[in-house]
DNA sequence: GCCGTTTTCGGCCCGACTGTTTTCAGTCG
């Protein structure tokens, strides 16, 4: 994990804590807001001034203190206070579906609950009745609830989701009642990973429409259904939410189902500032108290772009609602972030053929690219050291360059480099020499092994690869795999620094289990001026696809296409390209 | 705990649903 990450988790377990022990709910709402915040830096925040750190939204005086703590002891004395207070199984009980701080505290208390075991065991003896509002309908729900946790897979990549998000609003638009149909939340958001499927529509037979998406094939369970809400799990284990709304709500329901729920917080309190009120139902005159008339019509409703008008915003992308500074960017009249498209990419920068571990021929990878109307691609297999993958011995290595030029005459309109994934060692030195390097057109240098290396070390490595004059891109710079490892913990200002001083870019690679660099640090290095490289690191047909997961990731970090590799013209690229020969 | 073109103290986004209650607490998104 990195530092901010532990910085972060020790506040989400403040809030946690701070919750079950019944403190105020806004001073929890602050702890969770502070930790969203840091978790959003693109700077150790450790190593901030702390008048830079208390300059941002957010963080306090309180807060401060608390990271410095924190950098210089490695602990909080509040939280080990807290953690002394309440017993430990107690914060996984809040994960339970229905089951929120006031109750997980009265269990705690009144019955002696102190994790999912004892919890099971009063239910089982009876003895949770005696709680109030615990009646024989909210049991069952606890219990359901249980069992949901237990084989709940909880959040899911978004790689997983979206498909299914895609062919479900695919099948229901079919539905002649079905007016309108999308998805929403974290998905639309382009979140690295999902925690449910929410899916809103507008249709002139709401209950014809709950019916299809209940008789659908991969239900496993229907949890609650009605007129306007219906929610099921599939048979993987993923929760989807249906809504129905009125067709001329549809803008200020999927504005509020989008989120990020802070985003959204930011946009109300707009609002009330200019005497109107938002919700899902749509943007409101309020009156002298703040309230909106029994009856009102709303000022607007039907469309997310005249709900942001309305409040002096333009229409901020979904993937930038995450309260990380939209607002004040896509103020009315302000020249808005221009981020990076799919229909801008048009190169792909890392790929493998049969020669290392890819299921494709060169030609059929060429094919592929120039069939996406792409310009350039660059052909990168593995390097010697990584053997299980097929990595190139230098004479194989030479054999291949012979090879992928060659194809240039079959490819005349192609700009076609010969380049490879070169493995940075451990030591940050590269597995090949660099004279061999230099008869390489293109350089994408990656760390494959060791991806537990202490922080320091792994810093120092990726900085060495950084400054080899040779290199061109760094590949998945951590090396972490979403929801599966955590890969190097770096320094990333370093990083950038270096980056832009040595016109070396960095990968985002596009794969959307790894997502690496994640969107925060996408952030950074674009502040910081570096190029970003958005890289499918092809290796069978369908991974040019993983694209759009890549471009997701970097629409988040708010990349422009003029700092994407892959959006130049072939001229530029390739002068781009001269500048390491 | 955070914050201030109303405020350095007193507020803090909003509505729906559920199950338990005789008017609403707790939870969720």
């Amino acid at each position: 994990m990195s530092t901010n990450g532990k910085v972060v988790a020790a506040f989400e377990e403040l809030a946690v804590l701070s919750e079950i022990l019944g403190a105020n709910g806004f001073k929890v709402s602050a702890l969770r807001r502070a930790a969203r915040t840091i978790e959003a830096l693109t700077s150790d925040a450790c190593t901030m001034e702390a008048s830079v750190l208390q300059a941002i939204d957010g963080i306090g005086a309180s807060t401060v203190a608390k990271i410095h703590e924190f950098s210089t002891t490695g602990t909080m004395t509040e939280l080990l206070e807290l953690r002394a207070q309440v017993p430990a199984g107690l914060t996984q009980l809040l994960q339970i579906q229905g089951l929120g701080p006031k109750t997980v505290r009265s269990l705690w208390t009144d019955l002696e609950v102190v994790d999912l075991a004892t919890l099971k065991a009063a239910i089982d003896s009876g003895a949770i009745s005696k709680l109030p509002r615990m009646g024989p309908k909210s049991i069952e729900n606890l219990k359901e609830g249980i069992e949901f946790l237990e084989q709940s897979r909880g959040r899911i990549r978004i790689g997983e989701a979206l498909p299914i998000a895609e062919a479900l609003v695919r099948e229901l638009k079919t539905l002649p009642s079905v007016q309108r149909i999308a998805y929403a939340g974290s998905l639309r958001r382009g979140r690295e990973t999902i925690g449910d499927i929410d899916v809103l529509a507008a249709s002139t037979d709401a209950p014809a429409l709950m019916e299809a998406f209940r008789a659908r094939l991969d239900v496993a369970k229907v949890l609650v259904t009605g007129e306007t809400k219906t929610s099921v799990l599939t048979k993987h284990g993923m929760q989807i939410d249906l809504r129905v709304v009125p067709l001329d709500r549809f803008g200020s329901a999927l504005l509020y189902f989008t989120g990020s729920t802070e985003h959204n917080i930011r946009l109300r309190e707009r609002a009330i500032a200019q005497q109107m009120r938002l919700n899902e139902y749509g943007l409101f005159h309020a009156r002298e108290d703040g309230t909106v008339a029994e009856g009102a019509s709303a000022i607007v409703s039907a469309e997310e772009p005249e709900i942001y008008a309305a409040l002096g915003l333009q229409w901020v992308p979904p993937t930038m609602r995450e309260d990380r500074g939209e607002l004040d960017a896509f103020a009315t009249g302000a020249k808005v972030p221009n981020v990076v498209e799919i229909k801008d990419i048009r190169a792909e920068l890392h790929c493998h053929t049969v020669a290392s571990d890819g299921a494709m021929t060169i030609d059929e990878i060429i094919t592929l690219a120039q069939q996406r109307g792409f310009h350039t691609i660059a052909i990168t297999d593995h390097s010697k050291s990584q053997a299980q993958a097929g990595g190139l011995p230098e004479p194989r290595l030479l054999e291949h360059i012979a090879a992928i030029h060659a194809a240039r005459t079959r490819f005349p309109t192609m700009q076609i480099w010969a380049g490879s994934e070169v493995d940075i060692l451990s030591d940050g030195s590269l597995d090949y020499t660099d004279e061999i390097l230099a008869k390489l057109d293109w350089v994408v240098a990656s760390p494959h092994a060791a991806l537990k290396q202490e922080s320091k070390l792994a810093t120092a490595r990726i900085l060495a690869a950084i400054r080899h004059p040779l290199v061109h891109v760094i590949g998945h710079p951590t090396g972490r795999i979403v929801n599966g490892r955590p890969g190097l913990e770096l320094a990333m200002d370093e990083l950038f620094a270096a980056a832009k001083q040595h016109s070396t870019a960095l990968e985002i690679n596009a794969q959307h289990l790894r997502l690496d660099l994640r969107d925060t640090d996408v952030r950074g290095a674009m502040n910081a001026g570096c190029m970003i490289a958005i890289n499918c690191d092809v290796h069978g047909d369908t991974d040019f696809d993983e694209l759009r997961y890549g471009v997701l990731t970097a629409q988040r970090g708010w990349l422009p296409a003029s700092q994407c590799l892959n959006a130049l013209d072939a001229k530029s690229l390739n002068a781009w390209r001269m500048q390491k020969r």
